[in-house]
DNA sequence: TGTACATCAGTGAACGCGCGTTCACTGATGTAC
DNA sequence: TGTACATCAGTGAACGCGCGTTCACTGATGTAC
């Protein structure tokens, strides 16, 4: 075969992409999505403004990139969590809430690493942005790993009462974003439900510094509200 | 008694600075809180750009009056319903969690209002801002009114179990965020705490629209998460 | 009631800035024979 | 291996834009005697 599938050339130019986007994050931890400037970006990197027209068409796709690239990370994550305890533990991701529990350590160790990742995610959206249809999908990809972890936890007496509750009739109803796992019983879909809303509000309370000055340990609260998920 | 409190003219500026408050928010639902511009509004408004600095000094007091705004908004929202709540039912504000509930409901009704506002609040902080105490302030008043809320709910033999689970201990050694209310039993705390924390991972997720497309009514979602607070 | 003065809203010109983006061009890197 | 050509990274100048903000000024509104 003559043709590598990475010439030098295209090597060159994905590093560069690569050193754009890293700058992007230094610029928005510092001062916000919104104030993303490729010209600042460009001189920070020793370039010229036009120069990173080479590399990204407009402001608007590098932004886009970001945002899925945020995505990717996150997923990637909890897939990586999945897949140690689908390969470690005696029988094959194991029952009971550990899973859910290992996802949610690693939400949080990821947010904490990340918190303008996970902030241009899941804050404040931008009036008239839409996600492209491939970030949707990633956002499938996590949803499904978080239900595999959620089935092996409501594996009990007590799925039946869920489903008997209105959020339980409500679901069994409504479970088109659950389309990758058709056969989740309402009580997975409630875990997961809560596991996303309540593990985002304490995280995302805590990422905006609404507990400083309060004298509280964040780690604990968190930590309460994962036990409270699978009583 | 010869001047008057309000002079004519002091009216007029209250208008118009009412007036410029209103238009900002216009433009934050139309494009982002970070894309507020003085000009625009002034322009907007029949005036021209530099009219605007008779009435705020610059862009940032503009914004810090809008958060301020805000917060107070919904401090107030919180402050009547326990008002209605007092002034109505037997027993001054009568016992169990329908105060919370109360609370809860008029939290999503002031949140689906008031998008923006909400996510002023409650959402993606801007690097390098510090809330001034003023609103610090307003927000220990909506902590008390929630608290009083949940102190009532949490009067019954459950109690002194939430005081035994780590994060009671953790509550019970780290109150200074609920300095208004110093006697607050564990258990109180961490309801309001709970309450704070699920409520606004569901709202927020709502109103960023991440529910949009799962066919999902996050009504239903939010009811049981209510539901879920007061067992 | 009428006049003289002070206050204050609003204007238009101007400054400097940084932004996104286009364009014609240079020079280096890779490719084909 | 050497030469001719094509590709492509990066530059510098330029365009138009809107921003926040200052300043000297006009004209209307209110106040004091």
């Amino acid at each position: 075969m003559t043709g590598r599938t990475t010439t030098p050339r295209e090597r060159y130019r994905q590093q560069v992409r690569a050193e754009v986007k890293e700058k992007a994050w230094e610029q928005i931890a510092g001062s916000g999505a919104s104030a993303l400037s490729l010209n600042a970006i460009a001189k920070q990197m020793g370039l010229s403004g036009p120069a990173l027209y080479r590399y990204f068409a407009n402001r608007d796709e590098l932004i886009t990139e970001l945002v899925r690239d945020a995505y990717r990370d996150l997923a990637d994550a909890f897939i990586a969590v999945a897949n140690e305890r689908g390969a470690g533990g005696a029988g094959g991701g194991g029952g009971g809430s550990e899973g859910v529990v290992a996802l949610a350590r690693a939400l949080r160790h990821w947010a904490l690493r990340h918190p303008h990742r996970y902030f241009l995610v899941y804050g404040t959206p931008v009036p008239g942005y839409h996600a492209p249809p491939e970030i949707t999908a990633i956002a499938s990809e996590m949803m499904a790993v978080l239900l595999d972890a959620c089935a092996a936890a409501t594996t009990g007496p007590a799925a039946g009462d869920a489903g008997a509750r209105p959020l339980g009739e409500h679901l069994a109803n409504h479970r088109e974003w659950a389309a990758d796992r058709p056969d989740a019983p309402p009580a997975t879909l409630r875990l997961a439900l809560s596991f996303w809303t309540r593990l985002h509000g304490a995280l995302s309370l805590e990422l905006a510094g609404h507990f400083t000055g309060m004298g509280l340990d964040p780690a604990v609260l968190f930590a309460a509200e994962v036990d409270a998920l699978t009583p």
